[in-house]
RNA sequence: UAAAGCAGUCGGAUAAUCGCGCCUUAUAGGUGAGGAAAGUCCGUGCAUCCAAGGACAGACUGCCGGAGAAACUCCGGACGGCGUGAGCCGGUGGAAAGUGGGACAGAAAUGGGGGUAAAUCUAACCCCGAAGAUAUAUUAAUAUCUUUUUACUGCCGAUGGAUUGAGUUCACAGGCGAUGGUGCAACGGUGAGUUAAGAGCUUCACCAGCGGUACUGAGAAGUACCGGCUACCUAAACCCCGGUCGGAUGCAAGGUUGAAUUAAGCGUUUGAGGUGUCCGCUGAGCUUAUAAAAACCGCUAGAGAUUAGGAGUAAUCCUAAUACCAGACAGAUGAUUAUCAGGGAAUUUUCCCGAACAGAACACGGCUUAUGAACUGCUUUAUUCU
């Protein structure tokens, strides 16, 4: 799980991380991307599972939990990108049932392409 | 040994590395998902809206006793059904107050009551009833008329008729509904008597239902005797009877802090306040716009948990001790690696899997549904051996 202050906890941040319109597909991944950063907070985070992808809650959590923890490690090793605000990563039907490597190369390769 | 029935256990473990929520005495330590956390089907607590209340609509419920805060809850029993059995299943008052319905098949799905009637039996005749139509009449009656009281294939051959060698025969009149067929169900069932055959026969016996009496039981109910009434099914159709409730909305309840200015409209016993109706009660404000954010409380010490003892067939209750055991809010409880318990393939080695259902959101008691592998105990039936 990221600390506190990596999180994108405000519904007014998600809103206005949405409404900047700057998206990047790959491997089943949507990433939404903020404003350009002016400060020295950290880079916000959100996952998001929508419902449509499966409507049992453990299967939910288990693709946010390998997302956030791929990402984890990112910041761990200094290779998180941090010119942003904000990024969202929309999860799509397609990571249903992967495993933690394929999520960790799918969220990689996305990170890279910002 | 095999096949069943019932009850229950478990819901992976250990180590390493990297992380997250909450709490505290804060370089650290403690703690952190389930048996169903799920479905939201019942029932409570709690909160707000009118401070209490009445009547009705309405809702729920339905064998007996007990437990429980209560429950479409649990335990024990009665009755009925299923099973060789251990056991399992059951929304289990009333169809003998009334109305309605009964697919297909079948002649017919209840198609009324009584009299003439004697010698039990017969209607095309009569009275009452029901339904329909018409007229008078004007919303309730009267009069008249019509309809309604079953019988297909059959069976019988007493009676009448015809016929024949013959009580022999019958596409006749007549008698019957027992037999056959249909159906979940055919006027309670079975056997005898009677009869030409039969039946609805103040006939006989047994069984079932119904009514009564006695005894046993706390009661549901059971047993015995008497009467001789015979009544299709459906109440998870309306309905009747007994009982319980009889407000609504749900923690996004609701409260505190913060921000907070004016305008317009309606209103004086009218409107408004509780959200089925009526009554009652309160007694000045209500509605709309400006108007948009955030934080905290509620929030987890409990109809709790664990252990031990006692009461009870059991559900459950009582007593004592022990500790405090999730509280998030884009929402923590995780990721990776190794080993092991375990399972499968194969049978020296080795390889594969290593789990299913599923994620707290105010709390609790139930119910229902989902769920991999393995294991334990008791019981029944069958077979074999001693």
């Amino acid at each position: 799980m990221l600390p506190k202050n990596y999180r994108l906890k405000k519904r007014s941040a998600y809103k206005a991380t949405y409404r900047t319109g700057n998206t990047i597909h790959y491997g089943g991944i949507t990433v939404f991307i903020g404003k350009i950063k002016n400060n020295d907070l950290p880079t916000k985070i959100g996952f998001v599972v929508s419902k449509k992808i499966h409507k049992r809650a453990v299967k939910r959590n288990r693709i946010k939990r390998l997302m956030r923890e791929s990402y984890r490690l990112l910041i761990k090793e200094g290779n998180a990108n941090d010119k942003y605000m904000s990024l969202i990563f929309v999860a799509s039907s397609c990571l249903l049932g992967k495993n933690f490597s394929e999520v960790d190369s799918v969220i990689k390769k996305v990170v890279g392409k910002i």
